[in-house]
DNA sequence: TTAATTTAACAGCCATTTTTGTTAAAAGTG
DNA sequence: CACTTTTAACAAAAATGGCTGTTAAATTAA
């Protein structure tokens, strides 16, 4: 629905619930959900798309898709994690994905700022975990700020898994002041420094740099990128490792 | 059950398979489980009432119950928060109870150590939410250690509600070290210092101090506690409220 | 004021999880 | 060895949580 929305820029709450056969009711409250979430603004009659964040909802949906390549790129991933060491994963839903496959490497540290890691990561026996605290952002349903990016410069840790919504030819990037500033701090964290990233993601741009792509010990991509930019990559950097599917 | 076995000492399986019209299959899973609780002890054919733990069951049970006591408390205390300011609570179900309270008083900001305080104020509108971080710990569902100890250092909040295990005539009280430097830690970070704590812990200690009662702004307990104690408690501090039920 | 829209409360439905009972095999007791 | 008790595995039943639609009341715009 959301998708719909983004694409007309608005819609109507009637007009809506016709095209996707529920009531209008529920329409109500699926829009107030995406409200909270910041992607619509609703006004009397129906909706509009969150003109500014536009961008940021496309890739909202971005994140939710490609599940196949990402869990292709998160066994890539815990390939590399040692048992009984340690990991710090970011707030994206790749690294979500990698957490999927953590139990199996246990015992194993986790630190992560991301509550939907920490909620599946609770009920792992043998995983010791930590949380970055920090203030709550329903957005990304993780913790930011000041707060988080202290407790990231208190730790380090052996891995640290980070994942962005933009990988040119020769830096990383993300829309989002307040999370390449936790993305920094946690590439200062780790000691072996992980970027993974779906195709979907290749030869695009974000207005903040996070990282030189040579800051990175593995950049893990799926083998469902298109391979004109899978080889670009490759030819540039040295390590460069794809996920077969 | 276990209230069953406790009043009679011991009791066989079978006879608590009829008693409470169940299979003796299901008698044996739920024995399973006090045992794992170290609330009883299976003999062949029956339970015996683990004698030396009885205490300390009944106290484990007690913080799951009391939910009344707790809710009455959750409400005097929220009527202490005022909208627009910033409250910080600790990992208990006391503080648990004020939280579910705290979405009438929006706009406010809460931070907190405790998972499920988390999850329930992550769906709220209006709430500011800071998490801090640690390391979790399953058996309080909450964030503890040094980790946490330094996020709360770093923050100050207009209130601090906290509840503790153990109250006596001068101190509060907890079992538990990691725990206690938590609490005062946020005691220290806290311009008003609130102790809720229902009936069931006056007049008990336990190892660690955690603060001196004259060290709270307020300390709000429930009608339903033993009139003796809580007459002795008034008479010795000036800031006791009681929550009627 | 009127009409449309939005909200709140309730009840039903679906999927998932938890609990329960049955059965059969295993273990223990005398 | 014969008998009882306990355990494991599976299927049925119950409970739970999430989502939806209906209705009626509240709110808002014209």
């Amino acid at each position: 629905m959301a998708e719909h929305i983004v694409r007309q820029g608005s819609a109507s709450v009637t007009e809506l619930a016709e095209s996707f056969g529920v009531s209008v009711m529920t329409v109500h409250r699926d829009l107030d959900e995406l409200e909270r979430q910041g992607m619509v603004r609703k006004v009397r009659g129906g909706v509009t798309a969150q003109a500014s964040n536009v961008w940021e909802s496309n890739i909202a949906y971005r994140l939710q898709a490609h599940t196949a390549e990402k869990d292709a790129i998160a066994r890539v991933v815990a390939g590399m994690i040692e048992p009984g060491g340690s990991v710090m994963l970011d707030d994206s839903t790749t690294a979500l994905a990698v957490a999927r496959h953590l139990g199996d490497l246990a015992p194993l540290t986790v630190v992560t700022n991301f509550l939907e890691a920490i909620r599946l990561l609770a009920g792992s026996p043998d995983i010791r975990l930590i949380a970055l605290g920090g203030e709550y952002r329903a957005t990304h349903d993780s913790f930011l700020g000041l707060g988080c990016v202290d407790a990231v410069e208190a730790v380090s840790t052996d891995v640290v898994v980070v994942s962005t919504s933009a990988v040119s030819d020769q830096y990383a990037f993300h829309q989002e002041q307040e999370i390449v500033l936790v993305k920094r701090a946690m590439l200062r964290a780790g000691a072996r420094r992980i970027l993974a990233v779906d195709g979907s993601k290749l030869a695009r741009v974000a207005l903040h740099r996070v990282a030189p792509l040579d800051d990175f010990d593995a950049i893990v991509v799926d083998s469902a990128a298109p391979s004109d930019l899978l080889q670009r990559l490759r030819d540039r950097h040295g390590n460069v490792q794809v996920a077969e599917m």
